[in-house]
DNA sequence: GCGATTAATGTGCAAATGCACAGCAGCTTC
DNA sequence: GAAGCTGCTGTGCATTTGCACATTAATCGC
């Protein structure tokens, strides 16, 4: 720390210069000082962080929290929503805006991303701007559900995203459960499938939600994957979260469950292997899963808000 | 107001120069921008205050000086700033921080902030730090002016205050002045101005600043709600000084007179009735006034520096 | 007191910045 | 369609800034 005198100079100078939009070489002849001395003190209130320049996002973040997720979790990445929304729609979409905007900074012309649809990524996708273009690659990632839900009709939404970014689809055309195992594998095996699924393990990057297992909100349940019964039963041993579809444990382990073999799409090994994988997640309630997501190792960007972020930390000490 | 993608595209630049340490040639390269365009760009930015320059300064202060305030107008607390600033711009800024941190120490989260607007007050919103946020009700405790001056516009005001802390504003729908006082009981019996000041008077914290009703400085004269001929002959009757823009005598008490009952905002007596309220002024020449404002008991805590502080316990006396 | 070492200060120049001016596209008006 | 206007965009240059290096002052050990 700097001396109170010292720091008056500091801040006094600094306000000439910034406030006061005076020249460096002004500020020496008002205050009989070389112009290099006033160079050097400007420098000098930078660093000790006497003048500060701070900028006003329209997304606000909360770089602390950011850095302790990045080093507790060996991520690449983190997003930290500032936000006073206290409406859960709301902080959603708020959400998902950042997760767009994050995109977009990521999406370079020839991209490959990978999606795994989810109510979350939806929301995502929904966010990004439509006079964005990069000529991207979009690959979906988990098979398709029979009925119409908008938000989980995979190869409608990776089509509409392919459109929006200027770039081409290529789907899984798949189903996203098969009635056991044995018949999910044979489907892999299918030229197409199999195909696909290299595709999309060759991303740069995937795009996923994380869910809790809720009996009551779960996109499981929304989209008849699984049982509300089911869930219960799961969580109860030991099943935390799940990502693409697939449930994990508390370490981030896959949950032995036969649902994990029933589904087509990428798996936590495949996702863990891609270079880049971005996991958008918010609510209280999912600390646990995101928690248990992050220790997976899958994931190296994640994209949630404040309070999430807070309660994920305490989960993962 | 910007829109938010010009808001976003700002803050983008702005970071990648103030904080990325690009030049504007490296930035105008990856954005395939030109560099007069950055420059613009930049140049936008510091102007939006999407980028602003924040000066810490060392703020010492004097105890002795502050109990003695306390005792001698029985406050909750008083803050008077050590300061060698000769310029009066600059003192008024060294206050409006020491106010800001102030209030940034109080601000709870779900906190229900009071503003009346004026140009001290204006600058203590500038000085709360961008990246404090408490989820704060914001509201506007006086009515608006027809015109945009930027330190008068209270609803621009209010919506930036709230925006700032990540909380929600709530707006005074009303002109300031009413032609006479008739009109004025009326505007403030519509449902919207009564709903509105019901909220002020049940808020946590109220922010005023205490004018010196001088004719060559008054924000009365600037914002065009009393002449200076008007202010000349209310001083020579005994008005002292004006805070929320009502005006008061020597003793603190409501100054009679038709400007006072033209005003739609919050009253004295309802400053007083708040838990917490808190002044800010600085300057010799407001140390009367300043004094006034305190004997009305409407303050709980005075904000101020050292000389004014001594030039009030003298008048005080 | 004197050389050695370190900190503070100033010189000179290349790089970065700010800005006046010119050019150009889109729009309105006649 | 010409003329005028408005709002962007880029060129060219003077000013301002950043910094390497030289210089001077201060501090210390002996």
């Amino acid at each position: 720390m700097i001396n109170a005198a010292r720091h008056e100079l500091l801040a006094k100078v600094a306000a000439m210069y910034y406030e006061g939009d005076m020249t460096q070489s002004d500020i020496a002849a008002a205050l009989d000082l070389s112009r290099v001395k006033i160079y050097r003190l400007l420098k000098e209130a930078r660093e000790a962080q006497v003048v500060r320049v701070l900028i006003d996002w329209p997304l606000k973040r909360s770089p602390a929290l950011e850095a302790r997720l990045v080093e507790r979790f060996g991520l690449e990445q983190a997003l930290a929503l500032q936000t006073g929304a206290t409406d859960s729609a709301l902080l959603r979409r708020q959400i998902a805006q950042l997760a767009a905007r994050f995109l977009e900074s990521l999406l370079a012309d020839g991209a490959r991303l990978s999606i795994c649809f989810g109510s979350t990524t939806y929301e995502v996708i929904s966010a990004i701007r439509p006079d964005f273009q990069a000529n991207v690659r979009v690959m979906q990632a988990t098979g398709s559900l029979p009925h119409a839900l908008k938000e989980f009709d995979s190869s409608a939404l990776t089509r509409q995203l392919a459109r929006k970014l200027g770039g081409e689809a290529r789907y899984l055309s798949s189903p996203l459960l098969a009635d056991n195992a044995e018949a999910a594998a044979v489907i892999r095996e299918q030229a197409v499938v199999r195909h696909a699924l290299e595709q999309v393990r060759r991303a740069d990057i995937a795009l996923v939600g994380i869910g809790d297992l809720d009996p009551a909100t779960s996109g499981f349940v929304r989209a008849g994957v699984a049982g509300s019964g089911q869930l219960r039963s799961y969580r109860e041993r030991g099943a935390i979260g799940d990502m693409a579809w697939q449930i994990f444990d508390r370490a981030g382990q896959p949950f032995p469950c036969e649902l994990n073999g029933r589904i087509i799409g990428v798996t936590l090994d495949e996702l863990s292997a891609l270079p880049r994988t971005v996991a958008v997640a918010v609510g209280l309630n999912k600390a646990a899963a995101i928690a248990g997501a992050l220790r997976s190792g899958a994931i190296n960007v994640l994209c949630t808000d404040e309070a999430t972020a807070a309660s994920v930390l305490e989960d993962g000490m």
